[in-house]
RNA sequence: GCCUCCGUAGCUCAGCGGAUAGAGCAAGUGACUUCUAAUCACUUGGCCGCAGGUUCGAGUCCUGCCGGGGGCACCA
């Protein structure tokens, strides 16, 4: 709870229910009063089918009982009007001026009557985890969009929310790709060396295909690149440096791609391989005096004590390999004993690709076995499907390579930009660009966070960026026809009547506002934000509606205000929803 | 073999035990001197993979099949 919190008609009605159903039956008190919106109705209960077993008693004759005492007892506010239906579902509908009520309480609180659910909740969100010196490709589309939206969406609701950005910044492939520029000191990769619209990871990568090329063809490379790579792990100062102008550089072009994308992520959100590089030895040491890793073959290895194998063998996690190196099952037990003793997580999050559902079942079993991850701690591992072809296969180009992030987001803002150019509009060029860039980027976030997480789904750029129907712009234009009245409505004073009689399309409008924060609770808990999706779509289909059947700058005296009151919580509903979603909701297109 | 995700309209997908299963796309008809037609209204379209079970009530929960994706130790 927050001082700004607004009750939401539901969660009120629900009380009122429950109150009716508690003196009707005290043999029932504290049942579930299954309150749910209706068709029939604003709300329906249907506590009365499911309570009439205990009760003993016929559910239509149940229904009519809490009627009863909810008609009686004067204290049933918001409800205004019930009845029994069918075989005893009671319909329940609210006053307008509770309902007007709701609206102007929302448009008074700063943060739309929202409470706080998640508040002091202090949640690790692992997310993105791109490779340094590597282009980002459609396999970093999801983390990063979902688990962007996730740690915007549980910051508003109060955790306290630390990202973490699991880079790949530490390997092998580093000591090649430092000889290789070592001896081509003519090859141009940074920043400001590159020309203007080109950016250092292409170059980069570029350089460390060359690289590889040459460790396979060239065996004194081989020799001079293994060199590095011990140069590298002791600490020698020229090589360091190296590697971490390598990095800096990285980062710096992920900072491109992530501004671009409207992605919070900074340079100091990452804490990668190489962060965890010096811990590693000692969680290794430390699941070994607990027996908990094992020997095996010269290699340190934890057995599962759940799953079990094709061999019908403990599945295995290598704590430390026989060469004395670690593995990525090394570095994400670390990252669950330094998020838990050193960051204090209440929760963590892991936004990763649902193939790794198996590692990452077994690296929590381990953690709890070693008694870092306690019953008091959330960990969850937000699996998330992969992104297909149009072959329903993993998204690949036609020659079978990866996908560059950037050439998909070039795609979807290159087509967006056509169907923005042929609208009527009196846009200057930049402001075209700029909401070509805004609904091609957003069309690609909400095709991405539209549908169920863990499903995979079809990357079809023609279709989210065909701009009709369930898509990002879709919300958006809403969101610019609602702004274009507030612009045209020279008085921006909305005062609420509540005595007003609500229009079926304004009633419709304002009881879809009233539930954006149960929406919100609910994808917080669940870590879905389709469903935030789903309510902003059918928000947006309100206002439209609403845009039809109510004119609202020639309307009179008291019920303009009132419709614009409704405007503006619309509007900045809206926003909110899409802000969180990372999505732009620019005023005009 | 085991684990896991999935199977809903021609296509892409919603549907955290409730009334007649919903959207969008596609197809067809109509609506802009009007607060932005990137919109709206109407029409066509369904053994919710199959079979049992639990329940007053199952697309939803349980079990078993069928079909598909993914995963199962020294790559991350």
């Amino acid at each position: 709870m927050n001082e700004h919190e607004v009750r939401s008609l539901i969660s009120q009605v629900e009380t009122a229910v429950s109150g009716a159903i508690d003196q009707a039956l005290p043999a029932l008190t504290g049942a579930d009063s299954v309150v749910r919106r209706s068709e029939h109705a604003d709300f329906q209960s249907n506590a009365a089918l499911a309570l009439a077993k205990r009760a003993r008693i016929k559910p239509a004759d149940l229904a009519t009982t809490v009627i009863e005492v909810l008609r009686a007892d004067g204290n049933n506010a918001p409800v205004a009007e019930v009845s029994v239906s069918g075989p005893g579902f009671l319909n329940l509908t609210v006053a307008d001026a509770a309902i007007w009520g709701q609206v102007a309480a929302r448009l008074a609180s700063p943060r739309l009557g929202i409470g706080t659910s998640e508040q002091g909740r202090r949640t690790v969100i692992d997310y993105s985890a791109p490779n340094i010196a590597k282009e980002m490709h459609v396999g970093h589309l999801r983390t990063t969009i979902i688990g962007d939206a996730l740690a915007r969406l549980l910051g508003f609701l109060g955790a306290e929310v630390i990202r973490q950005n699991h880079v790949g910044d530490w390997g092998t492939q580093f000591g090649m790709l430092i000889q290789y520029l070592d001896e081509h000191a003519d090859a141009a990769w940074h920043h400001d060396q590159l020309a203007p619209g080109t950016s250092t990871v292409p170059a980069l990568d570029g350089l460390y295909r060359a690289a590889r090329k040459e460790f396979d063809a060239d065996p004194t490379f081989t020799d001079r690149a293994r060199a590095r790579v011990v140069a590298l792990q002791a600490g020698d100062e020229v090589t360091v440096a190296r590697w971490r102008d390598i990095v800096t550089e990285s980062e710096f072009a992920f900072r491109e791609v992530y501004d671009r994308l409207g992605v919070l992520l900074e340079p100091e959100d990452s804490a990668g391989e190489s962060f965890y590089n010096d811990r590693l030895s000692d969680v290794v040491a430390e699941l070994t005096a607990a027996g908990i890793a094992v020997e095996s073959d010269g290699a340190l290895v934890v057995y599962s004590q759940e799953v079990t194998g094709p061999d019908g063998n403990p599945v295995t996690l290598m704590v430390r390999k026989k060469d004395g190196g670690y593995g990525y099952d090394t570095t994400d037990l670390a990252t669950i004993r330094y998020r838990i003793r050193d960051l204090k997580a209440d929760r963590l999050l892991y936004v990763v690709d649902s193939r790794q559902a198996l590692h990452f079942r077994l690296i929590f079993e381990a953690a709890r076995r070693a008694g870092w991850l306690t019953d008091d701690i959330d960990i969850t591992h937000v699996a998330f499907g992969t992104v297909l072809g149009p072959d329903g296969r993993p998204f690949k180009t036609r020659s079978g390579d990866t996908v560059k992030l950037v050439d998909l987001l070039d795609a979807a803002v290159d087509k967006a930009r056509a169907t923005v150019a042929e609208k009527d509009h009196d846009l200057t060029n930049d402001e075209l660009s700029q909401i070509a860039e805004q609904a091609g980027i957003g069309a690609v976030k909400y095709a991405d966070l539209s549908t169920s997480r863990t499903k995979d789904y079809v990357f079809d750029v023609d279709r989210m960026v065909s701009f009709a129907g369930n898509t990002g712009v879709y919300l958006q234009y809403a969101h610019t026809r609602i702004c274009s009245i507030l612009r045209k409505a020279d008085d921006t004073s909305a005062e609420v009547d509540p005595t007003l009689p609500l229009h079926p399309a304004e009633r419709a409008l304002a009881l879809e506002l009233d539930t954006f924060g149960e929406v919100l609770a609910e994808v917080g808990r669940l870590l879905e934000p389709h469903r935030l999706c789903g309510h902003l779509y059918e928000l947006a289909k309100a206002f439209t509606d609403f845009y039809e059947a109510c004119p609202v700058l020639s309307a009179d005296a008291p019920a303009r205000a009132n419709r614009l009151a409704l405007c503006h919580l619309a509007a900045r509903t809206l926003r909110q929803g899409l802000n969180l979603l990372g999505i732009a909701a620019p005023e005009r297109m």
